[in-house]
DNA sequence: CTACTTTTTCCACTCACAGGACAAAGACGG
DNA sequence: CCGTCTTTGTCCTGTGAGTGGAAAAAGTAG
């Protein structure tokens, strides 16, 4: 088929998208019951959204006890792109225009390769997908990288850890060899975009979305809105100082929380345990695989190990505090914990409780639940296409 | 004069009344280089403004080089009353509906006697203002209380250094006794709104607002909007971990910011290093007034006792540390640092500085000013103003 | 006094939208 | 099977908001 390129040419229709993205199919009625619009205006919009050929008619609703209504929904054969790109592996996924998962594929790969080796990835996993029969072209793409982007233009900014990325224009070189539009920004916050869009977050306009990877931040939504910072770089807790005088962090200063707790901090301290004999567990894994990660910690722990255990509870700990200290500060209605390390469960999440909830104060920890993601490794893709899909159902 | 009751008619109406509010006297020719609007549809609104009498004209405007224009501007008999109910003494003031203070007076007053008695000054205060000519009445009112605040009811909740108000209706006692609208809300959050409307903030949509009194909070400003989180206690950072196990603190924990520096902590120290002779200009003042304040460690450091300074330093360190992990989070465009303890000036900015500039990532601090506040205890009163201005000036 | 600007008013025209009337299509009871 | 009721979809007209051009009003500059 031919891409579709139309976009909404009011604000009435961007509404109508969305309704039915995130709703599904509906009749005519039921999206006037949802819009505050008079039925002809509502029929007026909607012709014209058929005319697009964003909105194709989908047969007969149930009936409500009268006329029964014909149903209508986002074209089916729309498809976006997502796509996370972590700091030790990339995930791909397409979504029909209601943002459901079609194909998801994953891919070891380290970002510090640089943005051309990664884009021939992406773009072998694209095309995989569209050979598989997901998609025969895609109207739009999501990015997430792993570092700050100065948002408007798709650019990532200073990334510390993506060397090579500093200035490269994602956005514009996505565009042009995917031929589609493209959106770039933050891996967190698009894992915070995803858990708002399907997971645990859906009904709260402010939360907070910490997600543990090789190094950690913090999506932060402010009234359904992902907040980004002035240069781009909110969210960024990594480098908060956990533990006075701690170990050295690779940014120069000492006792960050990405250096004591972080899928690459706690391999580094499980090496450590193994080799020094402190637990048989981590030792033989260390055997076997000839090396140790965040992985085989949580394995290790979910066999009872007390040193994996420990080491999990003490990460927790820190974590706990630095999160405790966001809570006071933003009052959040929900914290959501998400990315690699989510595997270490809920000898983490009962790590990270503690703390908050004995640091912060009652009125801000009353009703504040803090959470597993529900989406896991999809989280930001689904998010990515979310972020898309905001970008094409709004007025040009 | 009779009180004006009216209320702007459309968001255009309330638009042009932020205008004149903000900038001034303006002819309908510089109104409508502001406002994206037809000159006939701006005609009809602004005589619509003037049919309520919340704009009056104001004579002719200076040429621009053509027919001259006459200027129209808010009524001038408009009063706005600003209240900031600080822990240890109340600031009430009168503005013109341009929020030019009109007249200001403070009076020390210990918030914990309750609400009653606080009113009671309060009142008194507005009655004295009244009585000097300043106003015949008040149009609208605006409080701040230094606690958490429901800010849509107007409730103080569980305000840690208010016994006795929490739950108290302030916004529905006040708005009964002074007969106009009334709108609460937490002092920081006055303070950010007032630095953001006439002090050093004008030109920034995100930033942070310090203030360190009695007590230590944090106004929160994101897209040019007071941030008030769920439970309303956003900002609440004086009980942020700052020294592990450190000071014991009223909140029940160690280490709060709060517990090693605040207004209170201060004076608490200064006596300490007094009475243990480890400063002589301190203890002399001690010996002069019996009892010390953190004005007179100020003074004491403006005349360079080396024990006063080192307080300040140590102070400003842990401020400093707690300020760089809010920075690295929120990524704000500004940090302006205010309250009772501004006297102690270039010292402790000196001292936040460094720790932020060290701690936190280049991209969040690369062009981040961290200022004093423009507007000392003006700042709270404007801001009260500028909050009740606000509710009154958008469409009922 | 003349030519040119800027401001203001006036007016006709467009357009979005509401809401009623009516037709279409089904549910349901008899 | 038929009539009545309910819901849905379409058509149409009235209304009010708003635009933009023309012209009047009130200046400035030379």
């Amino acid at each position: 088929m031919r891409r579709m390129t139309a976009r909404p040419g009011n604000a009435h229709q961007a509404r109508l998208l969305k309704l039915l993205r995130d709703g599904g199919p509906n009749s005519r009625a039921q999206l006037g019951d949802q819009v505050d619009l008079s039925r002809s205006k509502l029929a007026v919009e909607v012709d014209r959204l058929l005319e697009t050929g964003l909105v194709v008619a989908d047969g007969l609703a149930a009936s409500r006890g009268g006329r029964r209504s014909h149903n209508i929904r986002l074209n089916p054969e729309l498809r976006f792109l997502g796509v996370d790109i972590g700091a030790t592996s990339v995930d791909v996924a397409v979504t029909n225009a209601e943002l459901e998962t079609l194909g998801h594929i994953n891919h070891p790969m380290d970002v510090r390769e640089g943005p051309v080796a990664v884009f021939e990835q992406v773009l072998a996993m694209a095309a995989k997908l569209r050979a598989s029969g997901l998609a025969e072209g895609f109207d739009g793409a999501g990015i997430g990288v792993p570092g700050p982007v100065r948002f408007p233009e798709g650019i990532p900014v200073a990334p510390p850890i993506m060397p090579g990325w500093d200035g490269f224009p994602v956005r514009e070189a996505l565009s042009q060899e995917l031929g589609c539009p493209v959106m770039v920004d933050n891996d967190v916050n698009l894992m915070a975009m995803g858990e708002q869009h399907a997971g645990v977050a859906r009904t709260v306009a402010d939360f907070l979305c910490v997600k543990i990877g090789t190094g950690i931040g913090c999506g932060i939504v402010v009234g359904g809105e992902v907040y980004r910072g002035t240069t781009g770089s909110a969210g960024d807790i990594g480098h908060i100082q956990a533990v006075p005088d701690g170990r050295p962090c690779a940014c120069g200063n000492r006792g960050c929380l990405e250096a004591h707790f972080s899928g690459a901090a706690l391999a580094r301290d499980a090496l450590e345990a193994a080799q020094q004999g402190l637990s048989a567990e981590l030792a033989s894994r260390l055997e076997t695989n000839g090396d140790l990660t965040a992985v085989d910690v949580a394995a290790a722990a979910a066999a009872g190990d007390a040193t994996a255990l420990e080491l999990i509870r003490e990460g927790g700990n820190r974590t706990g505090q630095v999160i405790a200290g966001l809570v006071s500060f933003f009052n959040p209605g929900l914290v959501v914990i998400g990315g690699g390390v989510t595997g270490l469960g809920h000898t983490l999440l009962a790590a990270i409780r503690t703390q908050v909830y004995r640091q912060s104060l009652p009125l801000a920890t009353g009703n504040l639940p803090i959470v597993l993601g529900e989406l896991g490794p999809a989280a930001g893709v689904i998010g990515a296409a979310r972020l898309i899909s905001d970008h094409l159902f709004s007025p040009a």
